[in-house]
DNA sequence: TTATGTGCAAAACATTTGCAGGAGT
DNA sequence: ACTCCTGCAAATGTTTTGCACATAA
């Protein structure tokens, strides 16, 4: 975990990251507060808050703003997109090419310096879809 | 304002799309209830919320949800992206041609039943950047 | 040793909901 | 009349914060 000189390593911040880094899904700072607790069992909800937003301002992992109510945090920090379940609400990692090259279009057409650039698509998964997608085993 | 049959066309209703149509801000659910209020002083935030939300899945207005801890409501339902200044927190469209494509070709790459996708830049605005973009006035 | 971090609890926001009375159709 | 809708207030859910104590460097 590389930080700010000042920013200390404790034992919280790597059992954080090292949770975060166990899953591909996208869990909210409740559910990264529940994969912690079962192996540091005192943690605060605040430190677990605390930690992910900063370890995300340093680029540490990635704080995804999308639909719903809750954010959510990606160890993963290279660029992808992202689609999320209208249905049951999980966000999945989508393996679009990512298209660097319309920020700068975006920076042509408004007067903003713009830094980047997000893609959520929305649909319904296989599972919520229920049958149709996938040989599902019902009968 | 085109609604199901049973869904009845209050004053509260017409005032709330009236005052949506004539911003281009993205306004979230308590600025909708501030520009209603002047109009309805006695009008509540439930009632703004629950009917933001009927307009919405009506499709009657956009309700967006990017960045920031607000969700926002929109007048312009045609599809179209969004700009979001990293500093000061405005939301504004940016005229970037939608990528009707994409969704097939997300389609394609995940198990979802893709339904639409929607774009975020973000940056720091005019305004927020001072100086440097536009000619600005100091001194 | 000392500035930074933590746990805890309260506070601050954002949104939803129950209910009794009000209003469209 | 008969629903649906509203205002109000309380409840719920999410995130932030103050503070005394703990701990990494």
């Amino acid at each position: 975990m590389q930080l700010n000189p000042q920013m200390r390593l404790t034992t919280q911040r790597q059992i954080i990251l090292e949770e975060l880094e166990k899953v591909t899904s996208h869990p909210t700072a409740n559910e990264v507060y529940d994969m912690v607790r079962k192996r540091l069992p005192r943690i605060g909800l605040g430190t677990v808050y605390r930690n992910l937003e900063l370890m995300a301002e340093t680029g540490i992992i990635l704080k995804i703003e999308v639909g719903g109510t809750q954010k959510r945090f990606d160890a993963t920090t290279h660029p992808h997109y992202h689609i999320r379940c209208i249905s049951c609400g999980k966000v999945e990692d989508i393996e679009i090419p990512v298209m660097a090259d319309i920020d700068q279009a975006a920076a042509e057409l408004s007067h903003y310096q713009v830094l980047g650039h997000h893609i959520e698509f929305s649909g319904v998964c296989s599972t919520c879809n229920g049958i149709e997608d996938e040989e599902v085993l019902i009968n």
